[in-house]
DNA sequence: TTTTATCTGGACTGATTGGTCCAGATATGT
DNA sequence: ACATATCTGGACCAATCAGTCCAGATAAAA
């Protein structure tokens, strides 16, 4: 730690470097990804960005370089949320079948509770883009076998008697989850949502 | 029948019509669809409409007066299809099980071979427009309904015996279908998707 | 042939797009 | 005070956006 300080003592000493601090990167790129969350990439203005960033054009160019750019990061940022917050309901909870339906009814709570109506931004990019953007489509294969291995190794730990195809279950799951996050955009009440994933919790046994 | 022609050439004649002939309108109307359905709402521009349809920029606004209403018509035709096809489909199987099987296949094996990737111009639609167009959401909102009662429907006469809850189960389909529109743009292989749905189509006993 | 409505293609509008550039303001370590 | 890198805000760019308008071409019934 002390090595470290020497070192970038010298760098700035040799740089003489004035006005070092930088606006939030984090923070800005946190805004961004709600902003292309909340209304897609192509309905997403750089002047609405800058705006929501709260940072001038120069800025944001010197930063992100572009706008493409900037959604990249966003969805990877977006992603690392994703799981994070998947493995940990996932650890927290040892009863898999208890743990997919508390899966199901955060979702449901929180999408639905959201008044812009946003679903999620893995879905409405692959519904925007993954039909033309091969890199996109490439991202999301990789984000959805990385959610996949999630579920698959937590219903493999959970010691279930009558469940003969675990990988067909977790694409079940996936899926569904994926047609939740579309649909709850017009849902007028959770009831129906609930009661339908409640039929694939009963599968896993 | 001889009325309706009497009362044409009575028309025609006060009108003096000349040059009756139009484009034809309903064909435009399904290269519209076409469109919309593989590039979204925004990200089809008016220039890409008219070199599709195949008509100038005047009588583009001359028959359809927006680039909103042409997209609102297109929305419904494509509803009729996909309505159309759900009647066909679920009538000409008495077996509900193996109708509803039958619907996931259709589905997989369509969307799957369709190079273009467009998946649904429903889900499409709902991830793009549905967060913040309220004519939009109440439509997919109805549009939702009506594939439910004809699920709900067709499931209800199948004289099902282990089945307790159809309604859920038809929103399960429901959302499972909508889904896998969505997922099927970066799938690699259809086995994963049809395993799957092979689970629901097991809960239908 | 005349009449008349439709159709075409392009000029045009004002607004917006993503992106570049830069002069001047600002802040920081020396 | 000075040197210097960052930040700002706006001018500017070519391209595109949805939409308007219209003169001239076209075609069909009379």
């Amino acid at each position: 730690m002390v090595q470290i300080k020497i070192i970038i003592k010298f760098v700035v000493d040799y740089l003489d470097m004035p006005r070092v601090k930088l606006f939030d990167e984090k923070e800005a790129l946190l805004k961004a990804t709600d902003l292309f969350w909340e209304k897609g990439y192509a309905n997403t203005s750089l002047s609405d960005l800058i705006k929501t960033l709260g940072i001038s054009k120069g800025s944001f160019y010197d930063t992100f370089n572009s706008k493409r750019e900037i959604f990249d990061r966003s969805m990877k940022h977006y992603q690392q949320l994703n799981i994070g917050y998947l493995q940990q309901l996932l650890e927290s909870e040892p009863n898999v079948q208890q743990g997919i339906r508390t899966l199901f009814l955060r979702l449901i709570n929180v999408a639905f509770d959201d008044s812009l109506k946003r679903g999620c931004l893995m879905a409405n990019t692959c519904s925007e883009l993954a039909g033309s953007d091969d890199a996109i489509r490439t991202f999301l294969q990789g984000h959805n076998a990385i959610m996949f291995d999630l579920i698959k190794n937590y219903l493999k730990g959970g010691g279930l008697k009558y469940t003969t195809d675990i990988n067909a279950l977790s694409n079940l799951i996936l899926t569904q989850l994926t047609g939740m996050n579309v649909e709850l955009k017009f849902r007028a009440t959770k009831e129906e949502v609930m009661n339908a994933s409640e039929l694939i919790v009963g599968l896993i046994q």
